[in-house]
DNA sequence: CGGAGGATTGATCAGGGTCAATGAAGGTGG
DNA sequence: CCACCTTCATTGACCCTGATCAATCCTCCG
């Protein structure tokens, strides 16, 4: 939900950039591809061991799952992927934090954001079928790419490995049936004022938690236009909830929490 | 979606009963249990097995399955399990038809309707989490359930069987984010519209369909309330729908088809 | 300094919810 | 066998949430 645990400061305001689709080779780092020099290669390979979905795997899986992996450098606002197409790579955020978004007709809308760790496309891998949305970096963003074909084979002779992914894969579901179930069940206010608080527990804050997304972005995630968002915003003044650019003010978590009414199977 | 690929004619129009909790121990059918006859036991082993999530284990593992899962059979409009409950075991539709739906303060919603071979409460089994959503029967329905912990401990062992609990979860995901895209990116008129296109193609008529379910509960399905969804049927005169009773009537399925646009991405 | 894009605010409108009354269909009990 | 009851479906009147359109302001950046 959040864009990484850490708040980030920027030193602009926003980052502008056109959105671009990515093809440029050079900026590819073929994992471990002699010619890069040794000192990328192992730094790289740590950092994807690292990664929870892989902590737990043998080391022959491991190899077998890097041997045609890329990690890329993105700059923000870069479009990954687009929905439709086929999934020939399993991402993972390494850092940074990346949009997944929906189209149809003219309409489009915010799915989730991911930070880091996060992996994304992963029922589309498994079953080999299209994306179902597109993903776009919103800052500068570090992504591992492994290719389908590797997971699916490792999977199948690594029962730690497929645990994990399994596993992965159970929390992405229970995450959309939360969603759907906030959307359908909460009015935009509501939902406004239970995204604050869950802002509020992730950043570890008590009385102010800072916006680490566009407004419109927010707006979109919760299912409104920005200019509902912004007189949601006013409205929550009457639940103790102040807002001053990018940073919220709690002046009465009862009051807040009272309205919010969070429930564990949805905000949990 | 749809409930069972045939079209159920009901004896009479509606099945009426007060919602029920089952804990009446005489009609739980333990699979194996030697007291209960032989004839029971493997018919019903017959019919767990020609389930296509078990089609792939070998006998080992399936005998792990079925040594700790029920059969049994419950009337319609009963009350199988509530959300926030710990998940003791996978459920399986065996016959019949199951409604999900989750509630929040008071108001409820369905979430989705599982006909035969469908299975539930997966995501849960794997993670060891409370249940997200509560189900209950709409008809007279049979239900397999397996032990949580058996599942755990076959998926470990049997990589067939950790391929089709994988395929499934991804399957499930893979709606709930359709699911999602379908109520942030329509209005009700347009998922209505998707809706019956979608009716016609599982029931392959070309220009009738039959509603399946009560009118209320494909309202609760697609986000609206039952106002709104007669209303809503009378708006699609003007796009070549007619509806009488349980049946509707697609005179024109190129204007239907033209105002609903379905996408792979959401409807497929 | 000017341009671009986001945020905010106001005015207006439409989609959809609520409340209430009526109708239709089936089950129930006398 | 028929009157009655229950529940869902439909229709009308009304209201509220939230979308749209437009104008203004702000910040950042070239």
């Amino acid at each position: 939900m959040s864009c990484g645990s850490k708040v980030v400061v920027k030193a602009g305001r926003y980052i502008y950039l056109v959105a671009q689709r990515y093809f440029d080779a050079s900026r590819l780092i073929k994992i471990n591809r002699p010619s890069l020099g040794e000192d990328v290669a192992p730094k790289h390979l740590e950092e994807i061991r690292a990664n929870p979905l892989f902590a737990a795997t043998n080391d022959e899986s491991f190899a077998t799952l890097v041997r045609g992996a890329y990690v890329q450098n993105f700059p923000p606002h870069t479009e990954l992927i687009t929905e439709g197409e086929p999934a020939d790579f399993l991402h993972i955020v390494s850092t940074g934090c990346v949009e997944l978004f929906s189209n149809w007709r003219d309409r489009e809308t915010s799915m989730t954001f991911l930070g880091e760790n996060a992996t994304f496309i992963l029922a589309a891998t498994i079953k080999d079928r299209p994306y179902l949305m597109s993903a776009r970096t919103l800052n500068k963003s570090r992504v591992i790419m492994v290719p389908s074909q590797d997971i699916r084979t490792v999977f199948e002779r690594d029962s730690d490995f497929a645990k994990s992914i399994v596993f992965e894969l159970a929390s992405c579901y229970r995450a959309s049936v939360k969603s759907t179930k906030n959307i359908k069940l909460r009015t935009s206010l509501e939902r406004l004022a239970n995204y604050i608080l869950q802002l509020r527990r992730d950043q570890e804050t008590n009385d102010q938690v800072v916006l680490e997304l566009e407004k419109r972005k927010i707006a979109s995630f919760l299912g409104m236009t920005p200019e509902n968002l912004s007189r949601a915003f006013a409205s929550l003044k009457n639940h103790g909830v102040e807002v001053d650019g990018q940073t919220v003010i709690i002046k009465d978590v009862v009051a807040l929490t009272a309205f919010a009414k969070p429930a564990l199977l949805i905000d949990g």
